[in-house]
DNA sequence: CAGCTAATGTACGAACTAGTACGTTAGCTA
DNA sequence: TAGCTAACGTACTAGTTCGTACATTAGCTG
């Protein structure tokens, strides 16, 4: 009953439903990622957040919209990745390689990011279908693709006859399996695909992997 | 109340603790597949089975323990398939390619098994960890790769200098990238990776990229 | 500064879910 | 064929977990 003077700060608390909406977001992918869909607990990502569960449901409706709201932010941000992409300068050889080098950062820098791709897969990609954001959105790297191979299949550089998605498809794989496959891949194998130590190693390979493709010898048919 | 004859036939309920074990398993390989271990239902399980939830705790323990009997039972159907590799009669290029086609198949037949080792990856290989059978259990393909690089690099066909452990990564990355992401993938680029129609075309895509790579032709550094 | 609304917090409930206590029976064995 | 045990079934519980009804307040607007 101590009615001393209390001034403005309280307990610190001031509405901001941007920052409020953001934090919720970066525990909840946080939380997916850590559980998958089903082991995440809404408890436990409103826990972690300086609001509480009732704000998840006023701001995103519910747990799906939730998952699909962090699969877009995520999505996002791998975009602006892309469209940061500056390699077009470069000779195709040396254009492709830097690709694939950024694209194999990435996967190693987002290993959230992998997690919830894999997530989203066992769900059958159901939260990408219901979302409008995510619809059929292509990849700001597919055109880049495109535009380098055009011009090393010109130049004669590249024998592949090759697709962009394709080749997309084939510098992925790589990326992703060794981040998203780590933990089995160890376990069985004894080796940790993303061992620091090797990271160079499977930078260069993958590298040598993609262009060995592209500019082998074709025997003529 | 009609207390008329029932002879033997009854309901037909034998006791058969194999056969009841393997339906138990068969029908949780295809729930967690399907659900995911947390998204997995124990009474689901059950339902899809002649027997009862208690025979799942008679004979596994719990949900844990029936999901590390999942994965065990699934990583010896490959292992078994494995042991079947017959292609180190092949001279080292047509044997990388033939093993390289034979993981592509088996993936693309058990996308249950993708999917399971997809969900063991997301829960950190804990399952792995903790079975007896599963520690550190190397694959009888290692082997084999390992020969057909000795042999290739001996004879000069082979000029990467490549592991066998990383060759098999490798291989499997594209062949599990392709199943394990065909609905990501597919909603984001329109593309089937696992449409019937471009099968050939992947599997010639998986065995030129890798022949490429062993046989390109090095930089002398 | 009155009043209104977006933003926030609390407490609770309904439904589900892993796991278990207890009871029954098939079918082998002495 | 008596009896024993592995195999099986039923019914229930304790604990979660998503979601919501209801109450409150910050802070902008006229």
């Amino acid at each position: 009953m101590t009615s001393i003077d209390e001034p403005a700060p309280r307990n610190g608390r001031i509405r901001d439903a941007a920052r409020t909406q953001a934090e919720i977001l970066e525990v909840a992918t946080q939380e997916f990622a850590r559980a998958g869909y089903d082991g995440a607990r809404v408890d436990e990502i409103a826990a972690r957040t300086r609001t509480t569960k009732r704000m998840i449901y006023y701001y995103f409706g519910g747990k799906e919209q939730l998952f699909t709201a962090v699969l877009e932010r995520a999505y996002g941000v791998i975009r602006e990745a892309e469209q940061q992409l500056d390699v077009e300068h470069l000779d195709p050889v040396a254009a492709i390689r830097r690709l694939a080098e950024l694209t194999f950062d990435h996967h190693e820098r987002h290993p959230d990011f992998i997690r919830l791709v894999s997530i989203e897969n066992i769900h059958g990609a159901e939260h990408i279908a219901a979302s409008e954001k995510l619809g059929r959105i292509g990849s700001p790297a597919l055109e880049v693709i495109r535009r380098i191979l055009t011009a090393g299949k010109e130049s004669g550089l590249f024998t592949a006859d090759v697709d962009a998605v394709d080749l997309h498809a084939m510098i992925s794989s790589f990326c992703f399996f060794r981040v998203a496959n780590r933990a089995t891949f160890g376990a069985l194998f004894g080796r940790d695909l993303v061992d620091p130590a090797q990271r160079e190693h499977y930078r260069a390979m993958l590298g040598d992997l993609v262009i060995a493709y592209l500019t082998a010898e074709r025997a003529a048919d």
